[in-house]
DNA sequence: TCAGTTATGTGATGACGGTCACGGCAGCGT
DNA sequence: ACGCTGCCGTGACCGTCATCACATAACTGA
């Protein structure tokens, strides 16, 4: 559950002519401006203002006007939609390096989601100001856009399909083999809580905590203090898939 | 279901000289590339080619390589997923002057669904070639090709923030309202056969049916002969929020 | 260490909605 | 007109999953 309102925001006034340098080397190192040339980068640094956000802070609201493009400096940021009834869908979590916002800055169109820190976190924000220009002038920022913007696409859709196709252990599974750190005979994953993994995938918590105790009693996955390590692979796999 | 093999592909040898200004007519309508010279309109009708598909016809597939792009130029495709046991999710309808098949061509990544002729259709297709150039070349492509991106990025969101949040009467509302042709005091519905809705939004077609029963009794829809009348939008719009 | 908070396991219960099974109806080609 | 086929309406049944209600366990910070 979002808290609202009671943990305050605390505002840090950029420091521009110190930490331009710092920010420059940062930005250089985030996708979507890794092939600029360093003075490019530096151009959008300059555009660039730095503030943090206690955890639990909202940083955008559905249905504000966005001018702004924001990037994880540090912590980590959850996106979600909110229903009247207070329920949350989980979008898409996003850790350092991360971006989100560019939708408005691209359409014009207000914010389609709400932006909340999951724990202190530090963003870069990239206001509006002649982005348009910026990007048109950067082909490949342009491209780097597009191409993160087909990777969301391409995993949105994988989401709706997996909402409709498979039932709730079957996403479950999902959700685990994405969240897999390489590395074949025992995989690990991130730790994620089964409310977290629930409002991914829209389930309850205790029926994603019935779907793990299954898949730890076949073997397929073993728990030890709360972190998961994938046993067998290609049995979770199975489970992606419908009518088995 | 779609009709796998069953309908033959038909071939058309592209009519290059002869048709040339025709295509780049049409492409000059298109919002991707309305805002192109036409000279440079042109320079994407040159590397098009034509071709015609039966109903049901299978026009690519998801996980084949993908280096073309798309464009209805007459006729209607459904974007659909399939599951293994045959289901299908269609997460899209494009109609004449929409396009696909960009995100294979931005990040060279398989196809990442399927896409069948609903009805006998012809599609110009624009081959990879030096699709990357061109685009970069074009900064008011660039930009159309992330407008249409970010519009189907919040339209997928909203889709599964619906799926999760709201129940299948909730969500058949939601597409007659999307499907509405403005018109406020009696509105009309694009025909769609509670099977396709079912389709869109992950239910059955007898659920829809009862659901649209429902709507019909309560005075906020009407039905003459399949034709769907929108009575009360605010009721309906109602239904489309949680916790009614 | 201890208390408070947050995460997890598990049963009972009921509703939503999928599936099956028909019957009616409308459009369409011959 | 006549059947054919595809769409629609409705009842019956039943599985999945949300919800409620606790009991436990694991982490957090003083």
């Amino acid at each position: 559950m979002v808290t609202f309102g009671t943990t305050p925001l605390r505002f840090t006034p950029a420091n521009m002519s110190v930490s331009l340098e710092r920010v420059t080397d940062f930005l250089a190192t985030v996708p979507l401006f890794r092939e600029l040339p360093r003075a490019a980068v530096r151009g959008f640094a300059e555009q660039t203002r730095e503030q943090r956000f206690a955890k639990g802070a909202m940083i955008v609201s559905e249905g504000d006007p966005g001018d702004a493009l924001y990037v994880v400096r540090s912590g980590e940021v959850k996106v979600v939609l909110i229903g009247e009834d207070g329920r949350e869908v989980l979008l898409n979590i996003l850790g350092v390096g991360d971006h989100f916002g560019e939708l408005s800055l691209i359409d014009g169109r207000p914010r389609s989601a709400h932006v909340v820190s999951t724990v202190a976190s530090s963003l870069l924000i990239l206001r509006r100001a002649d982005f348009r220009r910026q990007v048109e002038g950067s082909p490949s920022v342009a491209w780097g856009l597009m191409i993160e913007l087909s990777r969301r696409l391409r995993l949105a859709d994988g989401t709706i399909g997996s909402l409709v196709l498979l039932d709730v252990p079957g996403r479950v599974a999902k959700v685990l083999i994405e969240h897999a750190t390489p590395g074949e005979p025992a995989t690990m994953v991130k730790q994620l809580t089964h409310q977290t993994i629930g409002q991914m995938i829209g389930a309850s918590r205790e029926t994603v905590s019935r779907a793990m105790a299954e898949f730890q009693e076949k073997g397929m996955i073993s728990v030890e203090r709360r972190v998961v390590t994938i046993v067998n692979r290609a049995a979770l796999e199975a489970r992606t898939r419908p009518r088995l």
